[in-house]
DNA sequence: ATTATCTATAGATCTATAGATAATGC
DNA sequence: ATTATCTATAGATCTATAGATAATGC
């Protein structure tokens, strides 16, 4: 038996558990992704809901507030893990290998392709500069571990190359945008695969030793 | 002396040189990578060109017409480098080198970064279904030599990794979107070999042999 | 006569705010 | 009393069309 405080929706709730600022996040998620941030206009997220359009004002100040609570929620979780990863691993090869994973799983099991979301040129605006700058330190993250595994293998340290593990965890966004990907966890193995391959490094030694480190569980 | 039909425009054109499609096409072009489709508003886009909004409609059908043109304009001359290769190249890791190289290279030339327009949610539209048809011709050329690439190699032959050739050439936006790149080339180089690394061959034959083949032009 | 532009505007949005209201909590 | 919602709306857009106009071309 659930009280509400507060006065009735004119539509009762399709999601029962959530609270209405997850029910609002849920519903902009989907709409963001599946028609563009641009494209969806706040009435149509309230729609969604099941609320007025002036209600949404309530839990945010703005569409963009909307946007940076949808960003946030999806990078916050990866560099959580890259912390973990950073005591737990026993090699900059198996660390880089189950960050990749990690990101890649979690990109691609995500109930949205929220990822997507990353490259819209209204991100780069100063309005986003908290993400921003959560994504950087996850970048260079990705750069230290791909340096270090570089020179181990011998493989190339340009610039470009050491970029390219966190683009390939990426990859699993335009994966997703082109078409339905099944079980994630081959997908997400190939990409740490393609990750120390791209170093100059055979991953099989690699991929052993993430196998103790932590994977992304499957969203409900 | 160019002689001009039509009423006088409000304000002279900006680019001497070009028709008033073409101005229209540039100004949409910087102005959807700079601030977003969505973000765009056809008098914005009229007002960069120096024209009045509803003259726009004289030369496009609306605004979905304009950013299909700028789509079109990027893919067409990929397509038609995939199809020279075809014919020119020596061995199938060869070609692909060249391919990765051409496709990197053009991304990263393009006076706007318009491949960031590729991952619109708009774009997935039955609207676009003209430019998703070609560039699922390209993506399945790429496909087509990654198989062959990884099977003379012993490399992985899964479906998500034959998909990161196409990947890692189209990370070169994700590169431009991060930040300005500098020359080029050599970043289309690490590309190349990095797709081929991907596939468990070695770059260096590929890239000596890729040497005669083309590479984008400087753009102006 | 043809063309590319202009001015003017209809009609449909869209965002955000003000203030009322219908619940629960104390 | 507090809360989450509602209704109503101001004011600012935005897209696309209708019809006039100022050039060149024949």
């Amino acid at each position: 038996m659930t009280f509400t405080v507060g006065r009735p929706r004119h539509t009762p709730p399709r999601h029962e558990g959530l609270s209405p600022r997850d029910e609002i996040l849920e519903s902009a998620a989907q709409l963001f992704t599946e028609r563009g941030f641009g494209a969806t206009s706040t009435r149509r997220i309230a729609e969604h809901v099941g609320m007025r359009q002036a209600s949404l004002y309530h839990h945010f100040e703005n569409k963009d507030s909307i946007l940076e609570a949808l960003l946030m929620s999806t990078i916050e979780g990866t560099l959580e893990t890259a912390e973990r990863l950073r005591g737990a691993a026993t090699s900059p090869a198996a660390e880089l290998y189950a960050l990749v994973r990690w990101d890649a799983g979690q990109l691609l099991a995500a109930r949205w392709n929220l990822g997507a979301l990353y490259t819209l040129p209204e991100v780069r605006g100063p309005r986003f500069a908290p993400f921003q700058r959560r994504r950087d330190r996850l970048r260079e993250r990705y750069r230290v571990l791909a340096r270090a595994v570089a020179e181990d293998a011998g493989g190339p340290t340009d610039p470009a190359t050491l970029e390219l593990p966190l683009r390939l965890a990426e990859t699993a966004i335009a994966q997703r945008t082109d078409g339905p990907v099944g079980d994630p966890r081959p997908v997400a193995a190939a990409l740490a695969d393609a990750a120390l391959r791209v170093l100059g490094a055979r991953p099989e030694q690699a991929a052993r030793a993430a196998s103790r480190l932590p994977e992304p569980e499957p969203v409900p």
